[in-house]
RNA sequence: CGGAGUGUAGCGCAGUCUGGUAGCGCACCUGGUUUGGGACCAGGGGGUCGAAGGUUCGAGUCCUUUCACUCCGACCA
């Protein structure tokens, strides 16, 4: 795509209300846009681009899983929470509102009971178990203080997903397999994380583990074993003191974290109370024993910039970047340049690599500031030294400048995207 | 909900104390010059000063009420 007839509004200013990384970038690198109201952004084409393929990550993944994807009403009755009870107790949080005829709806933050309704209405038999249904959409939660930009706000992206199975060892089961399901799409993002221990919270039921993102900017403490794999939220691990030693032997490690996802153990605490039930092989009704797990996609775009910035703006992962290459032209008055870019262009987007062609009229320093900004791991650029045969390779991360003869390019640009 | 702030052009801000023609920087538009680290010159467009009420000859500025947002705290899959 060519930067001059997209929508990027890149910005030298930083904008007065932002103090995490990832809100200031997202913002002036022109990915989101605040709407004015707290806690609600718009995703611009570049956001949306990146939202979209950290999206087709947790997709890919889940699906590789066997979890099927489905898409649940965003408005959800209020009748479905008060037959599980949460319509009392969630409180405050959850955004309620009648239609024409005053029936009672709420934006779901959360979707246990609209999701055991979908299945109750259609799963009779234990023949139809194992199954594992999620969706990617738009969650609400009138959060007391949204912050952070996509960090917390107050709409925002979420994968939930719930799964239904005949016993509790069976869901144990799925529950392991989430859990590896999730390191795969956290490392596929390029993600720094760990696997703790958690509370179960508001959503209930015996078991969870939290994956967090490790960040300074992170809103919970966690305690880390950097010999093994160990972790723990604060908030299950009470009685830790400074100096502790892991299971393993060595020292334990207070830091913080970032919520990126949340996998429970439910047991029957939903299917029971919405009375949704199947015949086991005995011909008795019988409730789910369900599992519940969540990933925050949205919150996912923050997490990254988070792990991955430094002082000039966003280092997006490969997986994650909104293009795969930036392609800048130094002096689009060059008409050599112009020629060599316009070439590359088409040959890398012949191979299905996706380009920013950075063909703006504007100087040098500004196309690498923006450059810097918006964060591409992978940057060409065609200028001044066109004249003697050469271009220049541009890493992201570290700023990494290197270059190579033209007729060396095309191999080894390649060679260097993976394709 | 407690504490502290802020609302003036798309963004960042000054002006408010001491009432008297609505300002600056960035961004944007036109023309020209410029092109390896956020260019320059000239011209230009854009505002119910968060809202409502009041005082006054006159209110961005003073008074009252109200709304919104930000930060700290409590809260939070």
């Amino acid at each position: 795509m060519k930067f001059s007839q997209l929508l990027i509004p890149t910005t030298k200013e930083t904008p007065n209300d932002a103090t995490l990384a990832s809100h200031i970038y997202l913002i002036r690198g022109g990915f989101i846009q605040s709407v004015g109201d707290s806690g609600l952004y718009n995703y611009l084409p570049l956001g949306k681009k990146v939202l979209d393929r950290v999206r087709q990550v947790v997709k890919e993944e889940l699906d590789k899983a066997g979890c099927q994807e489905v898409s649940l009403s965003f408005v959800t009755p209020t009748a479905l929470w008060r037959e599980s009870g949460r319509a009392d107790e969630y409180g405050k949080e959850l955004l309620r509102f009648k239609d024409r005829k005053e029936n009672d709806y709420l934006l779901s933050p959360t979707n246990e009971e609209a999701m055991v309704n979908l299945v109750r209405q259609s799963v009779k038999s234990y023949k139809q178990l194992p199954l594992n249904l999620y969706q990617i959409n738009l969650k609400f939660r009138d959060e007391i203080r949204p912050r952070f930009g996509l960090m917390r706000g107050r709409e925002f992206l979420m994968k939930d997903g719930y799964s239904f199975h005949v016993s509790f060892e069976d869901m144990q089961r799925e529950f392991a397999l989430m859990e590896e399901t999730y390191k795969r799409i956290f490392t596929r993002l390029g993600l720094n994380f760990r696997v703790v221990d958690a509370d179960s919270g508001q959503i209930g039921g015996s078991g969870s583990k939290e994956f967090m993102l490790l960040a300074d900017s992170g809103e919970d403490d966690i305690i880390v074993c950097d010999a093994c794999e160990y972790g723990a939220n604060i908030e299950v691990a009470e009685d830790f003191k400074v100096g502790d030693l892991c299971a393993c032997g060595a020292p334990l490690r207070l830091t913080k974290g970032i919520e990126a996802g949340h996998i429970f153990q439910l047991g029957t605490k939903y299917s029971a109370s919405l009375n949704a039930t199947f015949l086991n092989e005995q011909g008795k009704a019988q409730a789910y024993e369900m599992g519940t797990y969540g990933i925050g996609v949205s919150r996912l775009l923050a997490g990254i910039i988070e792990q991955n910035h430094d002082e000039r703006g966003c280092i997006w992962t490969d997986s994650s970047s909104p293009f795969d290459l930036h392609l800048i032209v130094s002096n689009i008055k060059d008409e050599a340049q112009v020629a060599l870019a316009e070439e590359l262009y088409e040959a890398l987007r012949a191979k299905g690599v996706d380009v920013l062609l950075d063909d703006r009229k504007d100087r040098f320093g500004a196309k690498m500031k923006d450059y810097e900004l918006l964060g591409v791991p992978h940057g060409v650029v065609i200028g001044k030294n066109l004249a003697e045969g050469r271009v220049e390779l541009l890493q992201r991360a570290g700023m990494i400048k290197e270059e190579v003869a033209v007729e060396e390019l095309i191999a080894t640009l390649f060679a260097r995207l993976g394709v």
